[in-house]
DNA sequence: AAGTTAAGGTGGTATAGACAACGGGTGTCC
DNA sequence: GGACACCCGTTGTCTATACCACCTTAACTT
């Protein structure tokens, strides 16, 4: 693997994948993490901070005195982290896709440089694009990022790649955290004519800003999901 | 404070107070993990697990070669864990209150036998109630408990303490995670009327299941949120 | 047969120290 | 004035070890 990934972050990934690979069973034990330290020829704090992350990420589950499991998989795996249309869609064993509606840079207006904490009219692209889920649309998106910090946008790389992926490996911007709000809310007539809805039917209204690591506001979506199709799906552990 | 509390989570209450109370603002440094250390009295480890548990909560932000900084308040602070209807309107600023519809114990049918992992007909017990914040009517909730596991609950308990509160206190169970689904949809006419709300008005329905530190499923609950009234916030933080 | 006790194994907490990676400032050089 | 190199303080990673709290199991007692 890369040597400059941590290693806790390395054996996370290893076991991870062992645990894809149905090497660890759900609801079967894995090693006590003094027998892991031994495999991987590492400190016990150190395995100790590899297995945290997948506890966290709800794939391993703890039981003091007794050992480590992996967690039965339920039905709606819930996301864990910060996930972009593409990956939510497929997680849910379905295929992606989009229709871009509008691409341009305008001037921001009141609303959209409160949230991103810029001065009003400072330019930022303005993306509107139907999400499609195997074929069927699924939600309408309004998009607004900065345009002094994400810089050569196009139509062309919206298409090929995720907007996440191109803020992160071509922008360089590292993504930390997001803030959602959600709604419920009836489809307007522009709404339910994308979403091939009837006027007036149920829909969640899904507000994001996403920040980066320096906790600057990156990216404010607005998203009207279809009521009957989408289920928004969220785990909550205590710690 | 208290003996057996781990110190890590001794110090984490302790800088939790101190941010709360204004010695450490928004946007400033604290005092870098080896000052604290001293201060504190305790190996760096314990103070950057403590440390930890806030960057988790959202308190604060570790920069790398930086410091240390207390988060920006948001103005919808989403709430972290496992909160209850009554810790949720609190947070918001306001007065939660209830009336109990129905308490009873039923034997399960299909559907709540399958979601509690239990064969049916077992005893359960079901409560409905009209959830209030500031007198207004916000939510209808029906919730379904295991009768063998949870004891002694009675009208009287329900309406003095919150329930999780009588689960983890007088049942001692311990709650570690829940899986909640959010869907948008229509008011019924009887949510309508309980929720003072026209029939057909948007509302939010959240479908929660509560689980054990053991994973066995304790507390179903279906909740119908006033549309134009609630919104469901999280907040999502890359590891 | 049922309940009780003891031992061993497991994860949980904590230590003291070391080096690495990164950010920001300072100063130098051009 | 601007670009660059360097240094210092910060957080990030990792080690090797020790003891604690809890669960499970097996042996023992009743």
């Amino acid at each position: 693997m890369n040597p400059n990934v941590p290693r806790y972050v390395a054996i996370a990934d290893t076991l991870k994948e062992q645990i894809y690979a149905g090497i660890y069973k759900p609801g079967q034990l894995i090693p006590p993490e003094r027998k892991l330290c031994d495999q991987f020829g590492v400190s016990r704090m150190t395995l100790r901070h590899a297995v945290e992350q997948l506890v966290i990420e709800g794939l391993l589950l703890r039981r003091r005195g007794s050992g480590t499991y992996v967690q039965e998989q339920k039905l709606e795996q819930p996301l864990y982290g910060l996930t972009s249309f593409t990956e939510d869609i497929r997680s849910r064993g379905m295929t992606p896709s989009s229709r871009l509606l509008q691409f341009e840079i305008i001037p921001a207006h009141e609303e959209v440089s409160d949230v991103l904490l810029m001065k009003e009219n400072t330019p930022v692209y303005y993306v509107s694009r139907i999400r499609y889920a195997d074929e069927f649309p699924m939600a309408i998106e309004y998009t607004y990022l900065p345009a002094n910090e994400v810089k050569g946008l196009t139509e062309e790389k919206l298409a090929q790649h995720s907007l996440y992926s191109f803020l992160q490996t071509e922008c360089g911007l590292l993504l930390a955290e997001a803030d959602q709000a959600i709604d419920a809310g009836l489809a307007t007539q522009e709404e339910a004519e994308a979403l091939q809805i009837e006027e007036g039917a149920p829909v969640l209204i899904i507000n994001r800003i996403t920040r980066t690591v320096h906790g600057d506001p990156i990216e404010w979506s607005k998203s009207i999901y279809r009521g009957d199709k989408y289920t928004f799906t969220i785990s909550i552990r205590q710690s």
